[in-house]
RNA sequence: GCGGGGGUUGCCAAGUGGUUAAAGGCGCAGGGCUUAGGACCCUGUCACGAAGGUGUUCGCGGGUUCGACUCCCGUCCCCCGCACCA
């Protein structure tokens, strides 16, 4: 009996043996190196499937270049810095029960462990612990030796030389930016921060600033009304102001100047880089019927009331441009047969001409007219309204060029002209920019209503530089991007990137050197750390690093110095120093880079970037590779909400090699792996059923390799070639659903025909190559197995199969694919027919039809046969032309195929196969079975043998 | 809205101009394995068909082509990113 297969056991003991044997500790050497690297982890839980999705991915490429003879570093270590760590460990503390239930019952963690974590050192510790666990648990080829944490002190002294570097190259600069912001807290808000209003964005509003002029006559006394809008082009028709009679508004100093707007708008300016004070209330009732002057166009327009002026949105007041926003038109038609006498108004409103002042096709004058009429939307309190201002929006911003008396701007499209027409204004003095939530309203965590704050003097990275981006898009175009259509994807977030704030006041991390009361924003912090892990091995024997001066970065990283200076300035044995160098020049550059889509657009950037400034051209990454994420039975997972499942419980449910298989077997590149439990349970069967045939051929001692080579041994050789040639070439392009299609699924194909045919000494050898190709998948079976016979050493550093092109045997491959072929068409005859063969005849093609068959071929000419021409070639071919009853039928359907026709069928002799094979076509069909050439047909009761034809035998069944 | 990816036979998923009714897996059905089997092996799985055939399919609507799942145009739907947050 044949053990069974028991993974734990074997898994446990396989990462035993790779640790205490330093199988995976790689050092300088005269091979080729290749260095891997994925993005670290962040440790605020468990690891989950989709870490183990790119970690695998990651793990399978390094074993697979170790396999090709390459010496392969891949580290990895631990992100602790940022902010989420800290939230996290005062929730813990506080017991808060939200946190206490995702982590007790998602991330699995037993309460009494949970509640020692109530700082962020016990829980970078606890996690660190455990994701280390997880990922020796499932077998990933990492050097040890190297990993640290970005919380430890050594690694910021790493991040303080390396911002030193980007603050000398001028590319660290002071800004100001809007970010959400929660009163309460006193802080920003980030996504996980916000109870409600998550998908909120914050809009630039243009103000307007519309002059009240003062009665007196005094314009010191000017009032200004500023609209907030967002389509400031819109000004030039402007033909009125609502403002909403119900709503208190306030007199405020802004600056120098007397602003009037809601009270919420002066909540919202109190948050911004603005100086106010607040003055006077003043209700909406009494400003409306005043006059007030367009500052752009000098026209003087009135004061209107309006219900839909929703004060908690801009400033609370409106200009009003009915030609283009039917909100405005809707309004001003609802007034005209109003009485607005208490207002002070008695002009007929109707006098009030529209302006038009932008051209959009499929539009005339007035398309907020149209659409209101189109969509039969009645008044400003319709909900149509809404679709209507949308669809008038849309289509003018996309197709809307401005009109002559837009002045400098005609002719100009609409989509361009909002940054232009902005900086204008602002350099105008007539209008700002006021920040404003996209949906509303955003509430923080703590229950307050959250505002958009302008931080001042904030440290930004100056992504934005012309220069800075032009050397990434360089790199960029010299590494391979994988899949391919990714590279469109960081070309277009390259453009897009603007200066990102580099410094926080809050969370973990190091803090900027020149300005310590920041600390290194995190992602700023993970750009270059790959580098660090060659002297993070020198850490972690015992090096000293804490007070190191730049002088010893500047020689490890840049080659800057010697040795011997840096030795003498550090204390350091100049020993340590030039080997600590000398591993820098060997392993760098980043060979690949593999991690998560959602990196895309942040890290990924900003990890070229950072390369790109600080590195020469020459230590620039090689490549990226990207991959999609794992969704569980088809929901997206989630960290806080569920589902979740753990890299632990995926390999405690179902071990290492199984979880392994399955995620690296059922998506590739970009698309999602779907984490399926009937699925993972089919993998666990395949991989049983793999290491049981692998048990049974290793126990197998009738096999002999050395005896002469059967048709099926040769075909089996051939396949093998094949699946080992696809799975090469698709590992190499990191595409490990189609390596496991070629080299487990298919190649398991392969044997199980090949045994099915009465194949058995080539077993061993398929065995071999067929244990090394999956080594990089489900290393644990493969090293037992290995060990069971197959070769001295390790699997996991035996080498890779490689295609030998000798052993390609096409005559053998086209033999089986005609039985395959003739036994399916006799399944299909039988089927149909219902009948119990008691015998069947097959007849092979009579010798005219191929050389028919080579005419046609010889004669089709883009996809076309002439039929003429080749009846005649035909006739003057004597075994044709004594069968010139039959070879017209034959020729016209070589015709009707002519663009399609292929030699392959004349490459076999037919005949002697199928003859051959006689005694396999009787046990596969169960009947008696006898071969004849159509050219000597014998006995032919139902003169079938007229329709063989090449590579399709005749049949007939009794 | 912008950018990227995608919609294939019950499900997952290959396939980018002809050898494709369309790989492989799952599920389902039938048979075998001389007790059982949720183990294994074989067969079938769009429809019709008493001779290997024919018909209809690849989100939807058009077009190019001798020929389209594959190319072009339009349209609908789904996923991811849009930042100061890891």
């Amino acid at each position: 009996m044949l053990e069974s297969y028991s993974a734990k056991e074997f898994e446990a003991k396989w990462q035993k043996t790779w640790e205490e044997k330093t199988v995976f500790q790689p050092e300088p050497d005269e091979r080729q190196k290749f260095f891997l690297t994925i993005p670290y982890p962040y440790l605020n839980g468990n690891l989950h499937a989709g870490h183990t999705r790119t970690f695998t991915i990651g793990d399978a490429v390094a074993r697979y270049r170790r396999m090709r003879g390459d010496n392969v570093l891949f580290p990895m270590a631990f992100h602790a810095t940022g902010t989420p760590i800290v939230g996290l460990s005062e929730l813990i503390a506080h017991k808060d029960p939200l946190i206490w239930d995702v982590y007790t019952k998602l991330h699995g963690i037993p309460e009494d462990e949970l509640s020692l974590l109530n700082t962020p050192e016990k829980i970078v510790l606890y996690f660190r612990r455990q994701a280390k666990a997880a990922m020796q648990s499932i077998g990933y080829s990492i050097d040890w030796r190297r990993e640290f944490t970005t919380t430890d002190p050594a690694y910021s002294k790493f991040i303080e030389w390396q911002y030193g570097i980007l603050r000398r190259l001028d590319y660290i600069v002071k800004g100001s930016h809007p970010v959400r912001w929660c009163p309460h807290d006193r802080n920003p808000v980030e996504d996980h921060d916000i109870l409600k209003g998550e998908d909120a964005t914050i809009m630039d509003f243009t103000l307007i600033k519309f002059r009240m002029h003062d009665p007196t006559g005094d314009a010191t006394g000017d009032m200004i009304l500023p609209c907030a809008t967002l389509r400031p082009e819109t000004v030039y028709g402007v033909v009125n102001l609502w403002l909403n009679p119900d709503v208190t508004y306030v007199q405020a100093k802004v600056n120098d100047e007397t602003w009037i707007v809601s009270k919420e708008a002066y909540e919202k300016l109190t948050f911004t880089d603005r100086k106010v004070a607040l003055g006077a209330e003043v209700s909406g009732k009494e400003l409306i019927g005043r006059t007030v002057t367009n500052p752009l166009t000098g026209t003087e327009v009135l004061v209107l009331p309006a219900a839909f002026v929703d004060p908690d949105n801009g400033s609370g007041i409106v200009m009003s441009v009915p030609a283009h926003a039917p909100y405005d038109y809707l309004a001003l038609k609802d007034l005209y047969d109003k009485d607005l006498s208490l207002y002070g108004i008695t002009s007929d409103l109707r006098q009030i001409k529209f302006i038009s002042l932008i051209e959009s096709p499929g539009y005339g004058e007035f398309p907020a007219v149209e659409v209101v009429n189109e969509l039969k939307v009645s008044d400003q309190n319709d909900p149509k309204a809404e679709e209507a201002t949308k669809l008038v929006y849309r289509r003018e911003f996309h197709n809307g060029v401005l009109k002559a008396n837009t002045g400098k701007y005609a002719g100009t499209a609409v989509s361009k002209i909002k940054d232009v027409l902005l900086a204008d204004l602002i350099e105008k003095g007539i209008a700002e920019v006021f920040y404003e939530f996209s949906e509303k309203p955003v509430i923080c965590r703590c229950g307050t209503k959250c505002v958009i704050m302008l931080v001042r003097d904030q440290w930004f990275l100056e992504y934005s530089d012309p220069e800075w981006k032009a050397n990434v898009l360089r790199c960029l175009a010299n590494m391979r991007i994988i899949p391919p259509e990714f590279r469109v994807e960081f070309e277009n977030k390259i453009d897009w990137l603007k200066d990102k704030a580099c410094a926080r006041r809050k969370g973990l991390g190091t803090h900027l050197p020149w300005d310590k009361e920041w600390l290194i924003e995190s992602l700023g912090d993970s750009t270059i750390y790959m580098a660090y892990y060659i002297l993070a091995k020198y850490v972690n024997a015992g090096m000293k690093i804490d007070n190191l001066p730049p002088e010893f970065f500047e020689y490890i990283f840049m080659n800057n110095g010697d040795a011997a200076a840096v030795a003498a300035q550090t204390g350091l044995p100049q020993e340590t120093v030039q080997k600590i160098h000398d591993d820098f020049a060997y392993w760098y550059p980043v060979d690949i880079r593999t991690s998560g889509k959602d990196l895309v657009a942040n890290h990924l950037l900003f990890f070229l970037y950072h390369h790109v400034a600080i590195f020469p051209e020459r230590l620039w990454p090689k490549a990226i590779a990207v991959n999609g994420f794992v969704s569980l039975e088809g929901k997206k997972m989630s960290k806080s909400k569920g589902p979740l499942l753990t890299l632990r419980e995926a390999v405690a449910e179902n071990g290492a090699d199984v979880t392994r298989l399955y995620i690296l077997g059922n998506a590739e590149g970009t698309a999602d792996v779907d984490w399926r439990n009937d699925g993972v349970d089919a993998t666990h069967a395949h991989m049983e059923r793999f290491y049981n045939l692998a048990r049974e051929i290793l126990a197998d001692e009738s096999l002999d390799e050395n005896a002469e080579k059967t048709l099926i041994d040769r075909w089996m050789l051939s396949r093998l070639q094949r699946r080992i040639a696809e799975a090469t070439t698709a590992m190499e392009n990191i595409q490990t659903r189609r390596a496991l299609q070629s080299a487990f699924y298919l190649l398991f194909n392969d044997l199980r025909w090949y045994q099915r045919r009465g194949g058995k000494n080539q077993l061993r050898a398929v065995l071999s190559a067929w244990v090394r190709m999956m080594s990089p998948f489900t290393p644990h079976v493969c090293e037992e197995l290995w060990a069971a016979g197959l070769g001295e050493g390790y699997a996991s550093l035996a080498a890779w199969p490689v295609a030998d092109e000798a052993l390609i045997d096409v005559q053998a491959e086209k033999a089986e694919d005609l039985l395959e072929r003739t036994l399916n068409d006799v399944q299909e005859i039988v089927n149909v027919t219902r009948a119990k063969p008691v015998k069947i005849t097959l007849y092979t093609t009579p010798e005219w039809k191929r050389e028919m068959l080579r005419l046609a071929v010889g004669a089709a000419e883009g996809g076309k046969l002439d039929m003429s021409a080749l009846m005649k070639a035909a006739m003057a071919t004597p075994a044709i032309a004594e069968h010139k009853k039959d070879a017209p039928k034959y020729a016209q359907k070589l015709a009707k195929a002519a663009h399609s026709l292929s030699a392959e069928a004349l490459g076999l002799d037919e005949f002697e196969t199928l003859t051959r094979e006689k005694a396999y076509l009787q046990t596969a069909l169960g009947v008696p079975v006898e071969v004849f050439s159509a050219d000597e047909a014998g006995e032919d009761p139902k003169g079938k043998s007229r329709q063989a034809e090449p590579g399709r035998p005749a049949i007939y069944i009794e």
